[in-house]
Parts: C-alpha cells; sequence; structure tokens
DNA sequence: CGGATTTGACCGGCGC
DNA sequence: GCGCCGGTCAAATCCG
C-alpha cells in the first residue's frame, strides 16, 4: 500500500536518517512551500513552511506548519538549547486517538486560553528518541485537532498499524489552505 | 507489579 | 520587578 511510502503525517520521520540535514535545510529556506497531495485512502495531506512565530497562528489557519530550528538566548552549561524543528498538523477527525504507531507518554496538560479544550503533551518513550508532540482540539471547530511535532523519529514505527487503517478510513485531513494563503506570499496551489 | 496518566506545583521567558 | 503564560516535573493514582 501507499503507507509505506508515504507514513501519512511524517514523510520524513521515518525515513529521515538524520534530522540535521533536514533541519539545516529547513531553516535555510523557510519561504518555502511545499505541497503534496496524495489519494492516500482519500485523505490529501498539505504542508508548508511558514517562520515559527506564525507556528501558534496554525490554530486558525493553516493545516500543516513546518517551523526551522530555534535557538534559546539563554542557556545553561554548554548545553545546546536548539529548539528542534516543529510540524503543526491540523487534523479533521471524530476520534481523539490520532495513533500514528508510536508510542506516546503523556506528560502534562494545559488549558489553552482561546480555547476551551485543553492541550496534552505527549513524549515519545522510545528509548533514545526524544520526540515530543502537543495534541489540542479547537473549540470553534471541535472537529479539528491540531498536533504539533517536535523533532524526528530515530527509530521505525513499533506499533501494528493494523487499527490505524480503520482510524484513517474514519478522518480526513482538513485543509483551510486557502486562508493561509492571504498571509502567506509565494504559496501556490 | 510495572508502566502510563493525572494534576497541581514549579520554572523560565517575556511583556508591562 | 512582577505577574502572566506556556511548558515540564513529579508524586500520587490508575489500570492491565
Amino acid at each position: 500500500m501507499i503507507m509505506e511510502s508515504c507514513p501519512i503525517f511524517f514523510p520524513f520521520a521515518s525515513t529521515m536518517p538524520s534530522s540535521s540535514s533536514f533541519s539545516s535545510n529547513m531553516s535555510n529556506s523557510c519561504d518555502l512551500y511545499n505541497k503534496t497531495t496524495n489519494g492516500f485512502l482519500g485523505l490529501s495531506t498539505e504542508f508548508m513552511l511558514v517562520p515559527t512565530s506564525e507556528a501558534k497562528d496554525v490554530s486558525n489557519s493553516g493545516s500543516f506548519v513546518v517551523s526551522g530550528n530555534e535557538e534559546k538566548p539563554g542557556k545553561k552549561k554548554g548545553e545546546k538549547k536548539i529548539r528542534k524543528p516543529r510540524f503543526a498538523f491540523q487534523t479533521k477527525t471524530q476520534v481523539d486517538i490520532l495513533d500514528d504507531g508510536y508510542r506516546w507518554r503523556k506528560y502534562g496538560q494545559k488549558a489553552v486560553k482561546n480555547n476551551k479544550f485543553p492541550r496534552s503533551y505527549y513524549r515519545c518513550t522510545h528509548q533514545g528518541c526524544h520526540v515530543k508532540k502537543q495534541v489540542q482540539r479547537q473549540s470553534k471547530d471541535e472537529g479539528v485537532i491540531i498536533t504539533t511535532y517536535e523533532g524526528v523519529h530515530n527509530h521505525p514505527i513499533q506499533k501494528p498499524t493494523d487499527n490505524f487503517e480503520q482510524i484513517l478510513n474514519q478522518m480526513h485531513i482538513y485543509h483551510p489552505i486557502r486562508s493561509l494563503q492571504n498571509q502567506m506570499p509565494g504559496t501556490s496551489l
């Protein structure tokens, strides 16, 4: 199936050997816009790159936002405080459990302003893999779930995607990209 | 019994 | 300098 070549939400996550080449490429072309449309189970995935500051704006505009590395001014020790690239998705689905096949451990939940639904914080439980993700539901459109991934997995999916297909059948990517076009010059649909 | 969640506390950054 | 806000920690709890 198409699944093997296109892991739905991570066209690069499991296929990317190193995040460095990816992120550097990303930051070098921050204004670059990408759009891929695949007929996977009737899904269409669209993504684009925007400045990090715009990432927060995803909630009411884009369907897929990628932000480049972010450096924190203040840091402790010689530790690198580099924000990993973040990928934000908007997914229209009825189900709450958007399982992508990875094992996640919830480590926090916060109420968000402008949203009556809380935001959940997850971390990948795979040893050595420190990928994080946030999941939040839109209050104005409770059928839309925003998932923000931070980092890239350095290991394959460790879970049978058996019932994942079922979930996929119940959902489809929400793509209000048109509204985002207004604030993103250079975008071409 | 072990691993995952829950949930309030805590912390650092930032704006006023 | 203070308070708000977003993100994380960690102890208690839950669940298989």
